[in-house]
DNA sequence: AATGAATGAGGGTTCATTCAT
DNA sequence: CATGAATGAACCCTCATTCAT
């Protein structure tokens, strides 16, 4: 899927790549879009549980949310092209198949929730209190969805390993601004 | 395409949509795949016009660089869904199809080098120096494209009409930060 | 589908018979149910014509009925082999397609209003009072259809020619009888 | 088989609804066709056992015409429409597959057989030598089946009971009209 | 006697593309 | 410029049957 796609991965390729007869394949999904929906289920899992297992070993609340955004984009960059690949696949999938949406809304809303609460606590009282976190969760990730679309359809244009560095500069940036007068989303 | 995704578009039901008969469809395009090609530089040509014209008309960089953001985003959420809906289909398919890459790489290198200029010119001397401002509008570019595949799949999870604010946001945050130590990027 | 039944028919083998491609079979019927929708609907048009036809044309009342038994039975027994094998295929088929089963439906319960209105001319006035006669027109469909189905499936037990003389006799009989005291179906 | 029919009907299923593996259906049956052929025994024996016992215990020869009739068209509406439902479906397979074939045109001649010679005793020894009775009992065997097959396929047209009764009279007036002159099949 | 994973041929159906008109 | 019938390969999926366990 991550080289032809979803459409273009028929279930005999599939089959094929498994060195499975592509009855066998019948026998244990109950149809190519179950495969599809396996697929994303590792995929996210995967994404989670490195964001974070990594995000509790630092030491600092900013090192947390940092840990985080290494954990996506590096995997966005250099470890593992064909996970990405499949994931704007999925993405667009996930358009037109009700259950890949859920399960995508699903991923985001986790994942949002994730970063919302990481950023709570490397603000301190004050700004918290001011700064609309969960509008800042939404962006940043965003942002990290946006790189691994540009990653997957247009690699040469990012510097690789620029990716984390870049949206730790927006993190460091959005959570040390002073309190703009009108918020930082007015 | 915005519905069905371009697998599930069929030429005959294209040619239905358009009135038109399966035949005269290929006499004006040789095939399935060109009517991708030209579907993508309609939208591409759109969202670049529409960038470009009301950079230019703001009064400052500052706001010719939002002006721009609203551009892409304002299609992204209220406008024109269909749109964007097409857009994170052709960035799957960009992956597969070089024709379409080299044009969504074209077209992205021509939006990064905007962004660019405007950062540029939203810049004093001294920190233009310093900034990475071509990183900059790279990311800021995956921030956009992140924002349309999430509206297009998981609208539900961004509240209307805050892409763009939070996109400004970062703008903002971004070019007002005080020189850090370690650069953006350390 | 009168050698190999609707289920063995494959489309693939329909469209060779035809010298067709498989193709345009489903270019020309929905599903391969239409086309076992459309063999019926001739069939069936093919019987009911031929048994109104002929009895049209016959001189007494009596002899519009036996002109109406011998249109289906003979081509139960010589003519057309192929359409009752057909027809019994169809019969099964019913069962279980709703589509199919409104059309068998709708063809017995036009075969057996004919069959009624005919006993009732055939019969005089006082008769008429006292039969059951759209009992009568059932048991003689039923009578009919199982000359299909014997015919179909154990040909050898029944003598060729046989069949409309057999319903004749029946139909004689029912009409000639004494009025039994309890009515011919108590 | 009732429901879906001889090829609605996958292996896999009835090993389910029996609660078994589909490995051990193949144990005891040698292929599918098998159970087929089983099932029709089963069927075949239960109609054929009935008419002969319930005949049996008739005091009269015709009561014991009227028993049989009974036992066949009993089945037909009320009790177990899922076996008529088998029978009308076997009926058609019969066409095809010589094994079942065998078997029906087997059943069909007992059948026949057994109506034959109770038709011989109820006649009285003029009529018995007059009359074709080989001849009425196919005809009056075509009428079961034929009532079986509207019930299977058009159970609405029949009021439920009536065709029992409406056999009866069919024998009432077949076994007491006046020798015609031409004979009861001119 | 029993399991259920495995096979692979074949099923109905879709579809980009062609072409005679 | 326009039609729409025609093609045939490929699709997803089902299924009777086999077989190691």
């Amino acid at each position: 899927m991550a080289t032809t796609g979803y459409e273009g991965a028929s279930v005999a390729s599939i089959a094929r790549a498994a060195s499975l007869s592509p009855g066998l394949v019948h026998y244990h999904f109950e149809s190519k879009q179950e495969i599809l929906v396996e697929l994303f289920q590792e995929l996210a899992d995967g994404l989670q549980r490195r964001a974070e297992r990594r995000a509790k070993s630092a030491p600092s609340p900013r090192r947390r949310l940092e840990a985080a955004f290494d954990a996506w984009l590096a995997l966005g960059e250099d470890s593992d092209p064909e996970a990405v690949a499949c994931w704007i696949g999925i993405a667009s999938e996930a358009q037109r198949v009700p259950e890949v949406r859920d399960l995508y809304v699903g991923f985001l809303a986790e994942a949002i929730a994730l970063l919302d609460e990481l950023i709570c606590r490397a603000l301190d009282d004050e700004r918290r209190s001011t700064a609309n976190t969960r509008r800042i969760a939404v962006s940043l990730m965003a942002t990290v969805e946006g790189y691994f679309q540009i990653a997957a359809g247009a690699s040469s244009l990012v510097e690789t390993g620029s990716a984390a560095s870049s949206v730790q500069a927006i993190v460091n940036a959005l959570l040390d601004a002073q309190p703009p007068c009108a918020g930082e989303a007015p």
